[in-house]
DNA sequence: CCTTGATCTAAAGTTGACTTTAGAAATTAC
DNA sequence: GTAATTTCTAAAGTCAACTTTAGATCAAGG
């Protein structure tokens, strides 16, 4: 009768149902149960998973966005305010990452007809500034 | 007598010495082994790594540095020539991830004052043009 | 010679974000 | 009413790049 099955859902976000579920685990969405024990979701759910997709497109982790929506009612989306404190913090991630880049390309530029390949005196490599990839898993973004 | 030991490269390398024996099994390094079957390493040893730790500094993964280096001598070093080729093809994806995160920024900063979230509407939310921190793992540079 | 300390191997653990699998039960379509 | 989908759960698997662990052996300093 109401709410979105989670196949719904799917559609809809472009998600994998087992993602959906997944992000249950982590408190993203918090569906109810029909009376044959299936997961209906509401529209808060919906858009609580749009920002939690939109998050993750700049870079913020899952755990991150959780503690952010733990802060709010289970069953209300983010709002408006929500949304303007974390996406201000993730300008300025944003323009770091950015910058970090930029300073490798610069560096890359100077050393492409080089090949000293020396950890010594290469410019490329220099543990102490240079952040961008470094290897696995995503950076936190979020203090 | 000859050879560096694992820790001696260790310490020259910053890597740990457990880094550096699985290095060896994707075949970056190819130390020898003393009597009491102990690894040695050589000069080019050191170099190669230099260049794996390098090139990972620019986002390439250990497989496709792995797959470089198949195609030289195992005691020899990667050459300056060996070292142009990959650059070069770093700054072109290089180039890319900057653009990326640019456009991300400027979409960003439409979007700050908005909050409207929906993976509809929302300019943020555009699968198909920004691959920037698409979630697990480094994305494959190298072709 | 003896005691630290370094190295050895193989296997299992870590992290993040999920997916896959298996077998059972609910729902929908015809 | 039955067949075809969907959904359910819990546990295990995946990928990348390593680290940790355990128990044994080797090397080096005094």
């Amino acid at each position: 009768m109401s709410g979105l099955t989670i196949g719904d859902l799917a559609k809809r976000t472009g998600l994998a149902v087992s993602a959906i579920r997944f992000y249950e685990t982590h408190g993203i969405v918090h569906p109810v149960r029909n009376a044959g024990g299936h997961r209906r979701y509401g529209a808060h759910d919906l858009r609580r998973l749009s920002f939690a997709m939109i998050a993750q497109k700049l870079g913020i982790s899952l755990t991150d966005i959780a503690n952010q929506m733990i802060h709010l009612p289970i069953h209300k989306a983010p709002s408006k305010s929500d949304w303007s404190r974390i996406s201000t913090e993730m300008r300025t991630d944003l323009d770091a990452r950015i910058a970090q880049l930029e300073l490798l390309r610069d560096r890359l530029d100077g050393c492409i007809g080089c090949g000293c390949l020396s950890l010594d005196s290469c410019a490329l490599y220099n543990p102490d500034d240079i952040r961008a990839n470094e290897g696995t898993g995503p950076r936190a973004l979020l203090p």
